[in-house]
DNA sequence: GCTGCAAATGCAACTGTTTGCCGCTGCGTA
DNA sequence: TACGCAGCGGCAAACAGTTGCATTTGCAGC
């Protein structure tokens, strides 16, 4: 677990707490491959310990946010989703609009962007993560055919 | 009202219908000038006939984005607000982290982008509306100074 | 090992948003 | 003019996420 000395040692810088609760929330993002909803950290966590409510399950998530060691997604559902930075490292995602599908980009893609946004409007872009909607490659090619087919 | 037209169109390409709340919505997010939240349609629209529901102007909404008449915008507090894409034309959002500053940036900025996702993932962007998190130039000459002074 | 204090938690109430249900309305068809 | 049907809106209930508050707990200093 790379991360859990990382997570303590930012803790620390702010004067704040290691708790159980955030070592079993931590763990649980974890053990997921990807992506988990707070419901499903929530899940994982209580079977481990049944004392632990959600609300702390959403402030843990908050505060790795703002310890920059997590990002959210909004899934197509509408339902939000929360995943790692450290495990497979800073990137961006693409969001299908027609079979809800992530997949993920390399960061590098996004850096001439921030460049021009830096020099033309002078702002320090930070996307942690950038969620990128548009149509997926197999969906362009179900669109395609379907406006065939109709017409 | 240039918007109105066309909201009418797609209705009818869709086979939906204008109905006076529909209207009423759309008038609201015309006096506005910039993005408004649900809430506050809600009271525009509140003053002209008491008996429109906040569903209805949830309803609304999502119905204007899926005509992509309308985008939302996540802002700082976690409100969610919309804004007609018509009135000043397509447009993408820099948004500061630190005092929540939304300032609007040319679509044109994005758009090699687009064109690297395209070639790169064979993914068909098409961000309506993406706001990008980061500082504004005034908040990072404001944290400039303040390490400065702290060291 | 104890103590004090700020940070953290659980609980419950609350907010913002979405959904299901059902009666109503506009419109095409007979 | 009457009928049927799909879209629509109001209402209330459900849902995800947040917040306030009293209690508990981690941890630095002794």
């Amino acid at each position: 677990m790379c991360c859990e000395a990382q997570f303590l040692q930012r803790l620390r810088e702010r004067g704040l707490r290691l708790t159980p609760q955030r070592e079993m929330v931590l763990r649980a993002l974890h053990e997921v491959d990807s992506h988990a909803t707070a419901e499903e950290i929530y899940a994982r966590v209580s079977v481990q310990s049944a004392a632990v409510d959600l609300s702390t399950v959403y402030r843990t998530v908050e505060l790795l946010q703002d310890l920059r060691l997590l990002s959210t997604i909004e899934l197509a559902d509408g339902q939000r989703a929360y995943e790692l930075i450290g495990v497979h490292g800073p990137h961006h995602h693409l969001q299908c609009r027609r079979c809800g599908g992530l997949s993920r980009i390399e960061p590098e893609a996004v850096r001439p962007l921030i460049e021009t946004l830096r020099l033309r409007y002078g702002f320090a872009a930070e996307p942690d993560h950038l969620v990128i909607a548009g149509l997926c490659q197999a969906c362009r090619e179900g669109e395609e055919r379907e406006a065939q087919s109709a017409a």
